[in-house]
DNA sequence: AAAGACACCTGGGAGC
DNA sequence: TGCTCCCAGGTGTCTT
């Protein structure tokens, strides 16, 4: 997907659009995304204020008045703005429409996004086994240690893990495991307490980078005023296997983890 | 209880 | 040109 600082530029530059809105009416072409949208969700949102955009995790929540919308991009969703006029393309499956005469347009090829009401039972699923926030202080040595202390399980893993912190992605869980020197594969239980501050700061500041450059474009994101990324440029490892690393040269390789392809460089981390 | 496999779905690229 | 196969940002759920 769109990982958490994807989900949160999006916020970002769809917020000033949407906050104070109107609904005028909710257009779903396509209601078959991870989940099915709700029958209901138009008749819920209708003539309702936008009262603020926020995120958890990688969920945008729309609250509204009364309730909220939850969505998530999935692996290829993203939304924009746009004059509710412009014709709607192949994997454009939701408008949201507003007041202002622009509407809230989800675009999701391969449909793993969803779109759900909140609270519902659904939604309160989702949202009460989430770990904390990546980038508040709550994501600490003293919380993520003894989480690793007697895991087995590979740290790249455990810190993918929802449960543990939430928006830890593929690319950034790559990178932030080069920046600390730790072998992906590297078992949690054996990463040294100093590696594991270092992981914890490392994952901070490259989320935190990825924001201010307005995430990372691979083939579909773009942020939500058309405009690409320009985080890529910045990666180390991820997608890089064969190549050499900058810090020392050696080729990168690549092995798989949870059916997952994961980056490292066989010099740099041990 | 924890780790791994599989599921959802489409599109793009590699190789033949 | 076109076919087949593999891969991709996520994550809930089913099997070991």
């Amino acid at each position: 997907m769109p990982e958490l600082p994807e989900v949160e530029t999006s916020r970002r530059g769809i917020a000033p659009h949407l906050t104070g809105q109107t609904i005028r009416q909710l257009i779903v072409r396509n209601a078959q995304l991870r989940w099915p949208i709700p029958d209901d969700l138009a008749a819920k949102v209708n003539g309702q204020e936008i009262t603020q955009i926020t995120r958890r995790a990688k969920y945008l929540l729309l609250a509204l008045k009364q309730g909220a919308i939850m969505v998530h991009l999935g692996m290829s969703g993203r939304v924009r703005v746009v004059n509710a006029e412009l014709p709607a393309e192949k994997h454009d499956h939701v408008d949201l429409v507003l007041a202002s005469g622009q509407c809230l347009r989800f675009t999701d090829p391969r449909r793993f996004g969803s779109w759900l009401w909140h609270p519902s039972p659904r939604s309160e699923q989702l949202l009460s086994h989430l770990g904390p926030e990546p980038l508040t202080d709550e994501f600490n040595f003293d919380y993520l240690y003894p989480l690793c202390r007697n895991r087995k399980a590979a740290i790249k893993q455990v810190i993918m893990d929802n449960q543990v912190v939430v928006g830890v992605g593929n690319i950034y869980a790559t990178e932030a495991l080069f920046a600390s020197g730790i072998r992906p594969t590297r078992s949690a239980q054996k990463v040294t307490q100093q590696q594991l501050k270092q992981l914890i700061q490392h994952i901070k500041r490259i989320l935190a980078a990825a924001i201010e450059q307005g995430g990372t474009t691979l083939k579909d994101f773009t942020r939500s005023d058309g405009k690409p990324g320009y985080f890529k440029q910045a990666l180390q490892v991820y997608g890089r296997a064969g190549e050499a690393c900058d810090s020392c040269g050696s080729t990168i390789k690549t092995t798989r983890q949870g059916q997952r392809a994961s980056a490292y460089c066989p010099s740099c981390q041990k």
